[in-house]
RNA sequence: GACCCCGUAGCUCAAUGGAUAGAGCACCUGCCUUCUAAGCAGGGGGUUGCAGGUUCGAGUCCUGCCGGGGUCGCCA
């Protein structure tokens, strides 16, 4: 039967308890892990707040609750300190006996949801003709481990890439290309027969056919109308665009899928804007029917202001003045198929929060339109912008911005250079060291990504993103690696170490040596449930590092397989592997992969 | 101009309103003939931008100011 909870939420509940005793709401039981762990492992701050709801002496409250406690046998020592703060150790029988419970299944006391309800994911967002540079990499890695962080809370997952193939960027290029050569099938409207099956451009040309495009556009308003009226055609069905503009999709996923691969970023859909182009029509159609779009400087729009808002609120903009659609009117139309496909629990957008107001308009606009009843389906979860070291906007030294590619490849080499360092690699084939190598380079850059806070922006540093020494992906790796490894030479019986496997006989026995990595150990479904509840990946990663660091200190301090007490050693291989299980999974969920040998 | 976010160690970042604000990098001192040194043990480094306020208690909440970034209808 495995515990549900972590050990401070258990205590919560004991704590709880005895201040409803006192007549005191429950609310006030909340226990925590100490911030102090010096004077205690666990605290309870509930005392200070309930002696002032009650007109009392915080002191007095707490002595009444301390006195309930003492009946508990879990508690070793409980103390009041301060102005009232309760102080809390418990026995490292309770603390064995939790680990054991909470071992084997795979939870580590994280309790399922079993609702079933479905998430969607929406991240990624790369475009069709450009390639993916470093600015993808948070929105691939966050939406990935927020998919892997909802999937294990019990949620049906789907992540969808959602490709930006839809709007004005893909008439630049179709007018682009139709002005270099005006002789091609796809731009004779007399043409009838069957389009070339081979692309015309490949991913190269698209990489320099955009910018071209965008910068002609950008100079020249001729070129730019020419770019709208290709964007309308192209979504009102013109046959030989919407053939070109197939290749350009081809082409371009296959480069995002070798992208997405190298960083084991997983999509279960691989819709764009193009996708829900049927639905766009209907739609507006109900919108005016329930009288909420109408027209405004010849654009049809939906007003969204509220009442509330300090400042006047943009509307949203369902079709231009040239009656192409915007990213709001797909975005719109991907919630209603979403809604009708999924009948999604949350959609969740892993976009970059300076897109914050659209989404607000978005939202809103599905409010009112009744196309989402619960306000708390649509969630915006963005993130920081990703800076150069000089606080702008990230671009390499030559302007441009860097390919995810190359950061990806740079990465690979230096662990590959720190691979053939180290003599463990000498034995490795070619194949097996390009793999650890990736795996390397990868939990580099992902850790050093997640890490930092989703919402604040954050110094993209090329030097720092591929170093493997200290609070980064490869030392977690290491850890996790040697733990592996010395469960190897440990040579334990079947199914597993005696210590978890018949915790009433033996339990694991602690002393000062292990006791904090034990303590460590039964915090984890709290860091789980804060990551999950707040959509924030980095706190997972934090607690992955102090999991690991926990882990090195024991580790260093306590030879464990040549210990002579059985006992003791039996309790320190528990530990190994229960660090290793809780390692294994904070890294997947992070969509952190784990070599071997390193 | 209006609105939103940010300001914490030399640098990059943490810290559900709680006790003595923590890590990593960099710098300094030790430790590889015992389980992987991508490591461990230890050290120096702070008026949390400034000024008020609320609170038993503020890096955290409120007000003002200074500094930085972002957004503000026909791009995505």
């Amino acid at each position: 039967m495995p515990c549900m909870s972590s050990l401070a939420h258990i205590l919560s509940g004991v704590v709880a308890a005895a201040f409803e005793a006192e007549g005191l709401s429950t609310a006030f039981g909340v226990v925590r892990v100490s911030d102090r762990p010096d004077l205690a492992q666990f605290q309870c701050n509930g005392a200070l707040a309930a002696a002032k709801s009650a007109g009392k002496n915080p002191r007095e409250v707490a002595q009444a609750i301390v006195v309930r406690l003492k009946e508990n046998q879990d508690f070793s020592r409980i103390e009041i300190a301060g102005p009232g703060f309760i102080n809390l150790d418990i026995t490292d029988e309770t603390l064995s006996r939790y680990l054991s419970e909470t071992a084997g299944d795979g939870r580590w006391g994280v309790p399922t949801i079993i609702s079933g309800e479905t998430i969607v994911l929406d991240y990624g967002g790369p475009n069709i003709a450009k390639p993916m540079h470093v600015g993808h990499l948070r929105a691939s890695i966050i939406g990935d481990s927020l998919r892997r962080i909802c999937l294990f809370a019990g949620y049906r997952t789907l992540g969808d890439v959602h490709l930006g193939d839809w709007g004005l960027p893909m008439g630049q290029i179709l007018a682009e290309l139709e002005t270099r050569y005006p002789e091609w099938p796809y731009f004779d409207d007399a043409y009838r027969g069957p389009y070339p099956a081979e692309s015309p451009v490949t991913m190269d040309d698209l990489e320099e056919i955009y910018p071209a495009a965008s910068q002609a556009c950008k100079l020249d308003e001729g070129r730019m109308e020419r770019a709208r009226l290709a964007t309308r055609d192209l979504q009102n069905g013109r046959a030989g665009y919407r053939a070109l503009w197939e290749h350009f999709i081809n082409v371009s996923v296959a480069g995002m899928q070798a992208n997405f691969r190298a960083l084991g970023v997983h999509f279960d859909l691989w819709k764009g804007e193009a996708s829900v182009h049927e639905l766009i029509a209907p739609m507006i159609e109900d919108l005016r029917e329930k009288g909420l779009a109408r027209e405004s400087d010849g654009a049809l729009v939906v007003e969204v202001g509220e009442e509330s808002d300090k400042k006047e609120f943009p509307p949203l903009i369902l079709t231009k003045r040239d009656g192409a659609v915007m990213y709001g009117t797909t975005d719109l139309a991907t919630i209603v198929e979403r809604v009708r496909d999924y009948n999604p629990f949350r959609i969740i957008y892993v976009v970059d929060q300076r897109q914050f107001l659209h989404f607000e308009q978005v939202f809103r606009a599905a409010r009112l339109g009744g196309i989402v009843s619960n306000p708390e389906t649509l969630v915006h979860a963005g993130f920081g912008t990703m800076n150069g070291p000089d606080g702008k906007p990230f671009k390499t030294r030559v302007g441009g911005v860097m390919k995810l590619e190359d950061l990806i490849t740079g990465g690979i080499d230096k662990a590959l250079a720190r691979l053939n360092e180290a003599e463990l690699a000498a034995d490795m084939d070619e194949k097996e060291r390009q793999e650890v190598a990736r795996k390397v380079a990868v939990a580099a850059l992902k850790f050093a990504d997640l890490q930092n806070n989703r919402l604040s922006d954050y110094i993209f540093d090329l030097d720092r993103m591929t170093s493997f020494e200290g609070k980064t992906g490869p030392y977690l790796l290491y850890q996790a690696v040697r733990i592996q490894s010395l469960l190897r030479k440990a040579d334990l019986p079947e199914g597993g170490n005696s210590a978890l496997r018949d915790p009433q006989k033996a339990g694991i026995s602690l002393s000062s040596a292990d006791r904090p990595l034990a303590l460590l150990l039964a915090e984890f479904p709290d860091h789980f449930d804060a990551a999950l509840r707040n959509y924030t990946p980095h706190i997972l990663c934090d607690y992955a590092f102090r999991l690991a660091q926990e882990f090195s200190s024991f580790y260093g301090n306590c030879h464990i397989l040549s210990e002579k007490n059985n006992d003791v050693r039996a309790g320190r291989l528990a530990l190994c592997e229960l660090t290793l299980g809780r390692l294994l999974l904070v890294l997947d969920l992070l969509g952190i992969e784990i070599p071997a040998r390193m």
